[in-house]
DNA sequence: TGACTATTTGGCTAGTATGCAAAATAGTCA
DNA sequence: TGACTATTTTGCATACTAGCCAAATAGTCA
């Protein structure tokens, strides 16, 4: 595989890497909506509150989400507006996998 | 975070878990255009053929492609047709990145 | 059957990710 | 300044992933 190849290919499975969570998909979720301070997302998940910062983190750090800090508290909020459309496809492959799953049940009669 | 939810972000996530990797992005571009036997796939990477095989294999367990076998060689195809629309978001991003980083490079003045 | 090719599986190591708790940092407010 | 709140960073334990090699499995063909 050449180089440049590997360099674009690494580049898109950071992203992804970073999406490759249900807490982050959640943190994207409800970002989608309304920006949100650590504090606010801290309580819509049952993890530590330093566990939502490293998964912020690392949200911002593939440039998936900014953040602004006001007073002392950090708010974050989407910095690209598609990510979800995005998921129209992700959605596909999960209904694809529920055909096939209720297929077997079905004895793969139907 | 409620158990529906949890399980629905759980499903996106094994999904995209299973496309973050630059290796299987690979055979994932590689299967857009033609199905291939994994030796065909191996002889693409610089990666031994058992590890393409679970590679291979993980792709297939999540749905995203499909496999059949003809004589003593196993063909993967894409399961999924749209797997690659699906990018242009994640371009996107990576577009922005670039983006943030000139800004950087340039000393914010553009 | 035996030799061969193609693929998958198991075992192992090294590197990476997750999550908590504690400590450090930053800001507010009396 | 001191007490308080919000957030990030560090240290650590645990668990997962990627990759190689070797062994197992499956198919072809003489």
């Amino acid at each position: 595989m050449e180089q440049r190849i590997k360099e674009r290919l690494e580049a898109r499975a950071n992203i992804l890497k970073a999406l490759a969570h249900p807490t982050r998909l959640f943190i994207i979720e409800q970002l989608e909506q309304n920006e949100c301070s650590v504090n606010e997302l801290t309580a819509m998940v049952s993890v530590d509150v330093s566990t939502v910062s490293k998964h912020l983190s690392q949200l911002k750090q593939v440039g998936l989400i900014c953040d602004e800090k006001r007073g002392n508290q950090v708010f974050y909020r989407l910095a690209v507006p598609c990510v979800m459309n995005f998921f129209d496809c992700v959605e596909a492959v999960i209904d694809e996998q529920r055909a096939r799953y209720l297929h077997l049940m079905d004895g793969g009669r139907k």
